[in-house]
DNA sequence: CTGAAAGCGCTTACAG
DNA sequence: CTGAAAGCGCTTACAG
């Protein structure tokens, strides 16, 4: 009946606190039977250890923290899943903070409940990461390109998945081509959208703003637009190239609601790869983006940041195209 | 650089510690220059407190946790979204742990880091049950019922959802019905079945044993067990019934494949209310269950519970059928 | 209004 | 092989 401590075990045992200690710990220094008695007792008792005294004495407290503003997003669950895994794998705990302010974070990172930590969150501002670099907390950061000796990135390269695009459109032979902006602030949107313009511009496409929409990442806003934008009678786009798959969903939506077939009439490419490219009529062709190997890769990266084999660096996940019926020109 | 106590402010301000812990802790009783010294001083010195410093000898750490044994699902995100708010509206902040067997769990949550928490996870056995119980902390669970002083339980009535189907078929005059199952041993999956087909009987409606199918929550199982019971050639039914909206979307993959049209053919329903009822062609008809409320009256009652305000008690939620296009039967 | 002291539950040198 | 003691960073009566 509640808080059962190390003393109780100690009394009950007959015993001394850091003999109940040592043997709890598994320190090969007892007599067997004093260590199998102690934890005979400690069994029945129900002995369950308080974390906060642990931690405070011990540097390690083998936990990791997730610090993340939202829990949504298309592949947040699996990312999430992965590190999990991959923590078991080294003997951690992954223990996940959702945070709507920069302090609050802040506050956990550092007030020493975890060993180090992984951060998927534009709105830490210039002086938390100050502040996480002064304390020297390992931290790897999963949406912001950042390196010290603590501090390591695990990023998409986004630049190069938009080349990726271009290049599979270059190939067809396409050239009027519609973009969906994802959310324009977004690291990965602006890289993604670069990296493709620029591609496109080495091969001499054009690329009319006239035919650059929003979408936000958002099935509803692309589908606006795109409604919008074929009402606006321009040439219809040979291609259209989604931020995410998301809004390529909403684009398709758009389309096949004007009456236009895809891949026939014109073509669809997202980014992402999630369920819904293999449920929707039809398969969306998608580049999936590296988010599994980042799950693993940052938590890899951070266990050794934390035992101090490695100092931080930056890693660039690339994408990988998947092809399937949106564009499936048959010439 | 790295770890400020309230020991370097104490000493950089020139005042004991004591003063410095009311000095941050807002107790009023300090001059205030003196106030504002120590807090000015603990800004210079980026001072963050150490939580298991605090945790230790106060009894409160204004932190809930969330167990889980994974973040997958349809609704999960959305529901641990909705906690944080209910929880940052309290003043409690959420903790989320993931674990892959109960021991882990057990030790986080008696662990003295939260002060009550939320669980969503079938695999604590009746000997982690116990010893919650035994420990006292304030506890809700959210896919089991079970009631003590200290221990809710807020679930979804899924066995008045299954029923709700049932009324509305029937009032259709619908009676040749195939049901598809979702994971056997789930607590909802049960339920929602049981209430679907006791309301049935009493309407007289029989269901026969080769029209219920197994899809496990599952699109690709469903559109498998769906693909198949056509091949069989039996009369088609009036009606599909999913445990969930993810078997039931493979279920009309597999309807539409084989060349039915939805609803004129037959209608589908579904249990859920995921984004995807809304983008699929026809738009899905499903219960939405509660789950949007559960999150709120989960915390709610914790955070009554924890204050002592109120006892442990049982919550059953209702859902709302939502009806859209795949049932639009036009008499 | 401020400080000295005890103590939260644990670990960790160190002595015996 | 076992125990006494110090101390991790904090809060909280209590004295002054």
């Amino acid at each position: 009946m509640g808080k059962v401590t190390i003393k109780d075990i100690a009394r009950e045992a007959g015993v001394s606190i850091s003999t109940v200690s040592n043997a709890l710990n598994g320190v090969n220094v007892l007599k067997p039977e004093t260590r199998e008695h102690i934890l005979e007792v400690a069994d029945r008792l129900h002995y369950i250890p308080n974390l906060n005294g642990r931690n405070l004495k011990s540097k390690a407290t083998k936990a990791i923290g997730l610090f993340v503003t939202s829990l949504k997003g298309p592949y947040f669950a699996t990312l999430a899943d992965i590190m999990v895994w991959e923590c078991m794998k080294y003997g951690y705990e992954l223990n996940i903070f959702v945070f709507w302010e920069g302090k609050s974070a802040i506050t956990n990172i550092l007030g020493k409940r975890v060993d180090g930590c992984v951060v998927l969150a534009a709105d830490i501002d210039e002086k938390g990461v100050q502040q996480i670099q002064d304390f020297e907390v390992p931290t790897v950061f999963l949406d912001r390109e950042l390196k010290s000796d603590k501090i390591s990135s695990v990023i998409f390269d986004s630049y190069k998945d938009g080349e990726t695009v271009a290049e599979f459109l270059i190939e067809r032979n396409i050239k009027r081509i519609c973009f969906i902006q994802g959310i324009l602030n977004n690291y990965d949107a602006i890289e993604r959208f670069r990296g493709f313009r620029e591609r496109l511009a080495k091969a001499d496409i054009p690329l009319d703003p006239e035919y650059v929409l929003e979408g936000a990442f958002e099935r509803e806003k692309a589908y606006n637009a795109v409604k919008a934008f074929l009402e606006k009678g321009l040439p219809l786009p040979e291609a259209f190239f989604a931020a995410n798959d998301l809004s390529a969903i909403g684009c398709m939506d758009a389309l096949l609601e004007a009456g236009y077939q895809i891949p026939k009439d014109t073509v669809v490419v997202g980014v992402d790869d999630i369920d819904f490219c293999e449920w929707y009529n039809p398969k969306l062709t998608t580049v999936k983006t590296g988010y599994e190997k980042q799950g693993v890769v940052a938590i890899k990266k951070l266990v050794k940041m934390i035992s101090g084999e490695e100092k931080g660096d930056i890693t660039k996940l690339h994408g990988r195209l998947i092809e399937r019926q949106s564009t499936a020109i048959t010439e």
